[in-house]
DNA sequence: CATCTATTCAACCGTCTGGTTAAATACGCG
DNA sequence: CGCGTATTTAACCAGACGGTTGAATAGATG
């Protein structure tokens, strides 16, 4: 909703490993160590990611003992496809056909 | 389609300012000064926005005369949803209906 | 040609980013 | 308690980012 929303989200979305890390976490919870497992980055590089996409409420987080588990929340994805969809007519065949008549 | 190129694309969203030119974009063309107006930054900042936007293929750029008239290429904006649109199932009502039934 | 307008390039600046290593914290368990 | 595991915090570093001002380039026009 807010453009500050947007602007958190979008810089989330914008880092591969984070991308990489909602793709994991798309098939179900997991902690810390085990996103860090497939990277070729340290534990505490996963740990700041996972807190920008806190910080961004792309995932909420639990608290099991010394687990922390991650999961995804949809909620900002929600807004920024919603964002994105305002452009929708700018990549539709429909609006790829009006493009072609319109350059004759 | 590519990493890199999604990396772009939702780098260059992340900027407020930037979104702001594609929405005027989204009304017709418009050259640098024109884009410029209402923003409270210079000319040149502007200027580097649309280098980024380019960069990411979200803006081409024409030129007639002195003129550098940009336009939007939805072309990346259908690659961000359609990443977006595989976590779709995570803000679905469906889905929401789901987690409840789960939580129990 | 001289000048005005449109745009870009260059250099600089403070801040943010993504990474590191080392230390601190917190929990589980024998 | 003492040790091991999980995670975060702190300090640091190089590079990117978003902005500035000033100079350069390029086209339109008198």
């Amino acid at each position: 909703m807010t453009t500050a929303q947007l602007d958190r989200t979008f810089a989330a979305l914008a880092d591969p490993t984070r991308r990489a890390i909602l793709k994991r976490l798309a098939s179900g919870e997991a902690t810390v160590s085990e996103l860090a497992k497939p990277f070729p980055v340290s534990v505490q590089a996963v740990s700041k990611h996972l807190k920008v996409l806190e910080g961004a409420g792309l995932i909420t987080r639990g608290r099991t003992g010394q687990l922390r588990p991650s999961r995804i929340d949809g909620a900002p994805l929600k807004e920024a496809a919603a964002w994105i969809g305002d452009y929708q007519r700018f990549w539709e065949r429909s609006f790829e056909r009006m493009e072609e008549r319109l350059r004759g």
